[in-house]
DNA sequence: TACACGTTGCATTC
DNA sequence: GAATGCAACGTGTA
């Protein structure tokens, strides 16, 4: 047992040093500081009858997400004196027994919308409450602390986006500087006899790790959400004019947008400090998109979906959930096996699919496309059993996001116009008249690439050619074997795919 | 009760 | 590439 005056910090979301409240909070005036992270069975215990690797909840890419952003908060965290503490076991059970053993007199952690950490903080405070342990628990996962704004509105959530904006108004930090610099941090007291881990490796997990080809190209941690979201405003005009509707769903190389969502969901970029860098932009140059479509816009939807998402009792279901239009959908397992499993027969949704599976990640308007065609456009499966896929399989899936989101393309909340379809088959040739991001996900299809095949072939034919004529048309089985498809030509494809990640990671 | 409006539809026409 | 018809929803406001 520590003897002077010890805090934990419980690292849930936030995983990031910069502009973080509960941990600033924790430090200050404390001669030990504890930051934990529980690895919770609920997320993250391997389910042998899941659909694809993973937990129950959590595919492998976002398990493995989380736990390059856990070694780099760690990493982070020694930067400054200290180191993350890393420990097993449902959390509150797990808390309860270092708040004791390590004497705990203040405990801090980010306020958590989800219902899920609700009902846990609720245990949690409780408990600490009653040991007399002091608790912060600010809001900064979002720009604005989504219990004001349904307050301001009455009582219910705003449930139109330009409302959201109007009760919203300025964020109330907006004209002071989100803090970034933490310069050291307390030390870690004593852990006594609390099972503390280094941050384990999937295996370390139970997991059997996938093939590098099946894996998501996007690395997790703060310091590369750092670099990436700097790497994206650095390009002023790209800032300024940028239209969420205008980007290509089907652009691979350079995505159509910053791909900082998986940083957001996890916390190792701050909405905040986020949003102020983007104003920064904004205020040196001549002209600027406004919300709904800006940049700046795309945090206000992300706040305005927390809020409702916090103020709607059963949000994530149809029934009981007062927002949520009641539609008789169809429980047809074998349609949803088809879509998630990329047999639809329509390419363009097909690849989409596989971009979910691989990569974890897809562009907005490919969402859009995918949650269409499986609820209200094509299939009119339930909304939740797509939301599930998604749930489980994207790296950026956020409990209040994802599920807004199929609530809106089902047509059940938020958008009404169910005549409007997005078309399995228009949409991608608009944007992917050449099928090139098609072939690049639908391994059927990219098993030829024409310009690489035609040359082959007709060297082949060359080849063939001279052999008959040398040998006079008198050609053994032998002498043909050696003009066949060269081993170069199948690495060259692997390059070609091993470039492209590369590329995306640069 | 009426009216304006809504981040991202499609097909057709000019 | 912009404009139009298609068919027509709910929210928020006056």
């Amino acid at each position: 047992m520590a003897s002077g005056s010890s805090s934990l910090m419980w690292f849930r979301k936030g995983l990031r040093i910069h502009d973080n409240p509960a941990l600033e909070y924790a430090a200050r005036g404390s001669d030990y500081l504890y930051p934990v992270f529980v690895i919770d069975p609920h997320y993250m215990e391997p389910d042998p009858n899941a659909f694809s690797s993973g937990s129950r909840r959590a595919g492998l890419n976002r398990i493995r997400f989380l736990l390059e952003s856990l070694v780099d908060l760690d990493l982070n965290l020694q930067k400054l004196g200290s180191r993350l503490l890393v420990l097993n076991g449902e959390p509150s059970e797990v808390l309860f027994r270092c708040l004791k053993e390590w004497n705990i007199k203040k405990l801090c952690f980010e306020f958590d919308t989800e219902p899920y950490y609700q009902a846990l903080d609720n245990k949690v405070k409780k408990y600490a409450t009653a040991a007399g342990i002091e608790i912060f628990s600010p809001v900064s996962h979002t720009l604005f602390n989504p219990a004001d704004i349904i307050q301001k509105n009455g009582g219910r959530p705003p449930l139109s986006y330009q409302s959201f904006v109007k009760l919203a108004g300025e964020p109330s930090w907006a004209s002071s500087p989100i803090s970034t610099e933490l310069t050291s941090l307390p030390p870690v007291g004593s852990v006594g006899s609390c099972p503390i881990s280094e941050v384990p490796t999937i295996e370390n997990l139970g997991y059997e790790d996938t093939e590098e080809d099946d894996r998501t190209p996007f690395k997790g941690g703060e310091s590369e959400a750092l670099r990436r979201m700097r790497e994206s405003i650095a390009n002023k005009e790209w800032v300024a004019n940028f239209e969420k509707p205008k980007g290509d769903p089907s652009s691979l190389v350079k995505p159509a947008t910053t791909v900082l969502s998986p940083y957001l969901k996890f916390g190792c970029l701050s909405s905040r400090y986020f949003y102020q860098c983007i104003q920064e932009v904004q205020r040196n140059v001549k002209r600027h998109t406004f919300p709904p479509v800006s940049l700046l816009g795309q945090l206000l939807w992300r706040d305005f979906f927390y809020t409702v998402a916090f103020g709607t009792p059963n949000f994530d279901q149809m029934k009981e959930n007062r927002i949520c239009k009641q539609i008789p959908w169809k429980n047809d397992d074998d349609l949803l096996r088809a879509w998630r499993d990329a047999r639809t027969g329509f390419p363009w949704i097909d690849a989409i699919m596989i971009q979910l599976q691989k990569w974890g990640w897809m562009h907005h308007l490919a969402r859009h496309c995918v949650a269409c065609f499986l609820t209200r456009g094509d299939l009119f499966v339930h909304w939740e059993k797509g939301r599930d896929v998604f749930e489980r399989l994207l790296i950026d899936s956020d409990w209040s996001i994802n599920n807004a989101n199929w609530l809106w393309l089902s047509c059940s909340s938020f958008f009404y116009q169910y005549n409007r379809i997005y078309s399995p088959i228009s949409f991608g040739k608009k944007y992917d008249p050449n099928g090139n991001f098609i072939r690049h996900f639908l391994p059927i299809l990219k098993v030829v690439d024409h310009d690489l095949a035609s040359k082959e072939c007709k060297q082949i034919l060359y080849e063939a050619y001279q052999l008959n004529k040398r040998l006079n048309g008198k050609v053994s089985e032998e002498d043909l074997k050696s003009l066949g498809r060269k081993p170069e030509e199948d690495k060259k494809q692997e390059q070609k795919s091993k470039r492209l990640k590369q590329t995306l990671l640069s």
